[in-house]
RNA sequence: GGAGGGGUUCCCGAGUGGCCAAAGGGGGCAGACUGUAAAUCUGUUGGCUCAGCCUUCGAUGGUUCGAAUCCAUCUCCCUCCA
């Protein structure tokens, strides 16, 4: 893998960019739609690629739970088995020590993971996490970290940070592919900026290709996220891409890119479009009300995307409110397409050396506080 | 013609003297959703001048301090026998 800073925004100091992977590139600031269990819910791979996805995310514990990393190693690997030709990135499985947290119990060791689907245990070791991304084979495979709640004690923070440090280290240590594979480290410490300097420092010390901020948009107030943001992006290397993680509304994305930041991935807009909502240049609109009953227009008359081009809200409600799998395929197709040019444009305003102005135009349109 | 069962708030369906404006589903309405245990979850669903009051459980009349619940008549539906 390799990072290339193409250029940055005269207005905002954000960067363009472009990662070259063994699998094709990616253009950054780039919004990477989720895929857990080896699918972006709905949607086919050509359909992916259609909308403008270049690359896509999948999950280790989900795929180790079911069918099982060896059954993906045989068939292809992700590439091959779930035919997306382009660029992966695997979560470790760090995510699920968050939410299902009533389901693990976290060791120096490693988790211990009681199954969701049909309760045998399991112990997942960072070592454990990196042997199944290596048959995975995804591009970009993350190390195992502890994603903290929102809101944390300090002291636990801290604490958990340092193990998710010593983590990665391990992390790093049990890697077998790191040519094929790029291994990005994660940064944690919660809204505490020291504690977000120190993991940051613990990270870079180890030396990855690649750094993510994991543990941000668990609930807290968007000025918090920012303010980790602004003291901890500076921090990280210039000459590698920086992630960060589960973020994925307009603003954010927006607000993410000024601050630096490269990548995103979000399950917000395919799961908000199966619950019926879309976001549009007008902000969001829950297409399932009915408001939407006769509304014989399109979801979004500024959109381009296959739903908007073809069908009116009024249909597309009447699909979601008869459970037709085509009104779940309709909205996520809006929203990711939606995401993806929203990067689109994100990535012309740095062009233009705009992006300050880009986002007022957006929010205007928009409604800052209507996400 | 005879025997029996039943008509409950938008729908289905509990409830058989007071704790019932009435369980539980469904449907409707509204909201949430951010490295996916999610086509999920939450709230709400008679009216009002809303700590209370009014109207409601096929219809009418009655018993009772008090009825969706008991009695009488009427009406409609279903099953079985002839």
């Amino acid at each position: 893998m390799r990072y290339e800073l193409i250029k940055t925004c005269k207005q905002t100091g954000a960067r363009l960019g472009r990662v070259y992977t063994p699998h094709g590139f990616f253009d950054t600031p780039a919004f990477m739609p989720v895929g857990t269990q080896a699918s972006v819910k709905g949607m086919s791979p050509d359909e992916l690629r259609e909308i403008g996805a270049q690359i896509i995310l999948s999950n280790t514990y989900h795929l180790y739970m079911r069918p099982g990393e060896d059954i993906i190693r045989n068939g292809g690997g992700l590439h091959g088995f779930m035919s997306w030709s382009g660029p992966i990135l695997t979560d470790s499985g760090g995510f699920q020590v968050f939410s299902l947290g009533n389901l693990r119990d976290i060791k120096e060791e490693g988790v211990a993971f009681k199954s969701h689907i049909d309760g045998s245990s399991h112990f997942i070791t960072p070592e454990k996490a990196i042997e199944i991304q290596n048959d995975l084979g995804a591009d970009i495979i993350m190390a195992f970290d502890e994603c903290i709640p929102y809101p944390c004690e300090y002291d636990y923070a801290k604490r958990s940070l340092e193990r998710t440090s010593r983590w990665a280290k391990r992390c790093k240590k049990a890697h077998g592919r790191p040519k094929e594979q790029a291994l990005f480290g994660i940064i944690q410490g919660g809204v505490f900026n020291d504690l977000r300097k120190q993991s940051a420092k613990e990270l870079m010390e180890i030396d990855f290709p690649g750094y993510a901020l994991g543990g941000l948009s668990v609930g807290e107030p968007a000025e918090k996220m920012y303010s980790v943001l602004e003291s901890t992006v500076p921090l990280m290397p210039g000459n590698k891409p920086r992630y960060l993680m589960g973020v994925g509304s307009p603003d954010y994305l927006i607000e993410g890119s000024i601050r630096g930041i490269d990548m995103f991935d979000c399950v917000f807009p395919t799961r908000i479009g199966r619950n019926g909502t879309v976001l549009t240049s007008g902000g969001r609109v829950i297409v399932r009300d009915a408001k939407s009953a006769r509304s014989y227009e399109s979801m979004d008359p500024e959109c381009g995307c296959y739903a908007c081009k073809n069908f009116t809200k009024a249909y597309i409600r009447h699909l979601l409110k008869a459970n037709e799998l085509l009104g779940l395929r309709l909205t996520t197709w809006h929203n990711l397409y939606f995401l993806l040019d929203l990067m689109k444009k994100i990535r012309q305003a740095i062009i233009d050396d705009e992006l300050a102005t880009f986002r007022q135009k957006f929010f205007d349109s928009f409604g800052y506080k209507n996400n």
